[in-house]
DNA sequence: TGATAATATTTGCATAATGCAAGCAATAAA
DNA sequence: TTTATTGCTTGCATTATGCAAATATTATCA
């Protein structure tokens, strides 16, 4: 009854998969944006993912890219300090900004885009429409998962360990 | 015919959603390993891939990690250095020199390996039998696929674009 | 109210990671 | 034997990260 197995070889750990395919991918597309734009990685993700759910707090954008608000912040005054971005102050709490595209920024964001989609889109084309809904679901499950797990801290205490 | 989509959301896209995950992953279980064994992300990685596939080459490695030779010379000196691997030079080829964990790499593996697979077996159990066959799968599809399109240049005319 | 705590974000600084050019040494090709 | 090529390493400038502390605003509650 007890799943732990003895051993799961590393070509079957979820977490080096998922990072070998992103970083593979994400070294290949970079120099695209950073050739025609002037972008470092963390900027670009931070305008994806401002492009898609603005308006956004610091905070908000952080956790859409797995980050904290440190490491955004710098690329929040990247973004702002070249136009892209602009921060408005909250009017009900003026602790918070709402992060939104600057027209520039929309065009830059979706030079890039056009991009990206075709390289998502012929590395898709790999799966069929019923592979793609499961992985999508699949990953939507994993990131549940994942979220609870490290919400209620349920790996800590067998982290001190002996 | 055409496939290409006027609009991709940022969820859908494979990069995005395998980076976030693995990103988190690695942020969460980072602390145990450096705590217990001051060992540094780049550093695992290698030891683990390491530990799966030995006896490896440098340039082997930085291909099972998604990095290049740079890059992984330096999580090599450190782990030299360390004691936890040894690297011997190939009696064939002089220039190449084949890496292996030395027993105090294996126990410190081991270690970490305890911890990382709880984590991995407690994510993966989101997923039943099925999903996670089927996820292995497009997995291996997606890696072959994006494989063969940056071997083959599939997408450098696009990126110089107008 | 007024002191204290909590929240959202930024900053400074030490450390780590990366990119690239150039290097060395061994082997292969001409 | 000269010249290329391969495998790997080094040095150095640039970026990225982690963490502690600072700032400013809002919330709590005695």
């Amino acid at each position: 009854m007890n799943k732990s197995k003895t051993s799961l070889p590393l070509e079957n750990w979820i977490g080096y998969r998922f990072s070998l395919i992103s970083a593979r991918l994400g070294n290949f597309v970079a120099p695209m944006y950073a050739d025609r734009h002037d972008l470092t990685m963390p900027a670009w993700r931070s305008l994806a993912v401002i492009a898609r759910y603005q308006p956004l707090t610091a905070s908000q954008l952080a956790m859409r890219t797995s980050s904290d608000a440190f490491k955004v912040a710098r690329a929040i005054e990247l973004l702002v300090r070249r136009g892209l971005i602009h921060r408005d102050l909250d009017k009900n709490d003026r602790r918070r900004a709402s992060l939104r595209l600057t027209s520039n920024g929309r065009k830059v964001y979706k030079d890039i885009e056009k991009f990206v989609v075709r390289v998502e889109n012929e590395l898709a084309s790999a799966l069929d429409a019923n592979e793609l809904t499961m992985l999508r679901q699949s990953l939507d499950k994993l990131e549940r998962q994942l979220e609870s797990r490290i919400r209620t801290h349920a790996w800590e205490e067998f982290m001190k360990g002996p």
